[in-house]
DNA sequence: TTCCTTCCTTACTTATGAGTAAGTATAACC
DNA sequence: GGTTATACTTACTCATAAGTAAGGAAGGAA
């Protein structure tokens, strides 16, 4: 593969190791290496590592935003957007990918800086507001049912999948398929 | 307070930073100084990293029988258990353990040995067990209603209770004890 | 043609990590 | 009293990490 610019390979990159190992379980080598240019050409493009972080916390909303922006403006069904984050999630634990970027972040969270601190948060703000608004829609047009106000209940299933994909990681991605059965089974999905 | 053997402060002192910051975010050094001892008399009782990962996993395990034996031997009211679950994880979080070996590990899964992914494993069933049997108590019981199978309902909730400690180390604290509120929401539970 | 600017490489520095080998104090054992 | 095992310390080795300074090629602009 290896396409696009220097920078956007690098981010790539970064991102799948960031993603297998966290933050202090890759080096810039480990990137380079494989792209076949020198550590310094990343300090080129990231100063510091947590430059090269924050472009892959921005990678990582801006994905977020592309896949909810017509639905948080037009709103629409609701089953297939809970589907898509299914869908998702399972399709990044098979691109090699097992953790998610909040997962990976609380581990490493004593080293972050504010900036990145709030650039996480603004993430999970977002990640939040989408599938709240998905459970009410949801909910509104009866495709779910479940008590107690959306947005508590859309901490939970983005907590439960967050969990279950560092579950998947050691023991086996068939515990995936499972939660999002019982995620369907606690929204009053019978199909 | 530095009580006990220098074995046990290193696992305590270990066990502390390995649920703040990961395998790769603690050094030798950051145990040998607060206990006034020298890298070199950690390396005497685990000659290496991984055997004292080992030490701590096993420590893990352990205080997950000490706490659930009574329970899995002689059974009793389910309710309790699930909010024996509930405090001890509030309480790691107060005590500055902010995220759990699982999490902890599923960052670092590509340095393990097998033997350390074999005792993760195990320590997960056992968790799952138990939380399964207090489900299944609960629902013969009628003090918890919920569909599906009960194993896979413990695994959901397991799940949940990881990614929420993630989730509420990046925001607040409050997200752990909403996410407590809806897990007994969805078992049913309205008091 | 000369001069920037961009995007790298070469060749380091400095710090820190895990791990080891050899020595030492202390108490128990024969 | 001498030996041995335990529980360390001292003093290192070796590898790897992030980061930097200086240089060079290649293209566009004056």
């Amino acid at each position: 593969m290896l396409v696009g610019s220097t920078r956007d390979q690098i981010i790539n990159q970064a991102f799948q190791l960031m993603l297998q190992r966290g933050l202090n379980g890759f080096s810039y080598r480990d990137i380079s290496e494989p792209l076949g240019i020198k550590n310094a050409a990343i300090h080129y493009h990231f100063p510091n590592k947590m430059d090269l972080l924050s472009a892959l916390i921005a990678e990582n909303h801006q994905l977020l935003r592309e896949s909810t922006s017509e639905f948080m403006a037009y709103g629409g069904p609701a089953r297939p957007q809970l589907e898509g984050l299914f869908d998702y999630t399972m399709n990044q634990c098979q691109c090699g990918r097992p953790i998610c970027m909040v997962g990976a972040l609380a581990v490493d969270y004593n080293d972050l800086n504010d900036k990145i601190k709030l650039a996480n948060d603004s993430f999970i703000k977002d990640s939040v507001s989408w599938v709240t608004k998905v459970l009410e829609t949801g909910r509104a047009q009866d495709e779910f049912s479940f008590e107690g106000p959306a947005k508590r209940k859309a901490i939970s299933i983005l907590a439960t999948i967050q969990g279950a994909r560092q579950m998947a990681r050691v023991d086996s991605m068939d515990i995936l398929e499972s939660i999002f059965v019982q995620i369907r089974t606690d929204l009053g999905i019978n199909d």
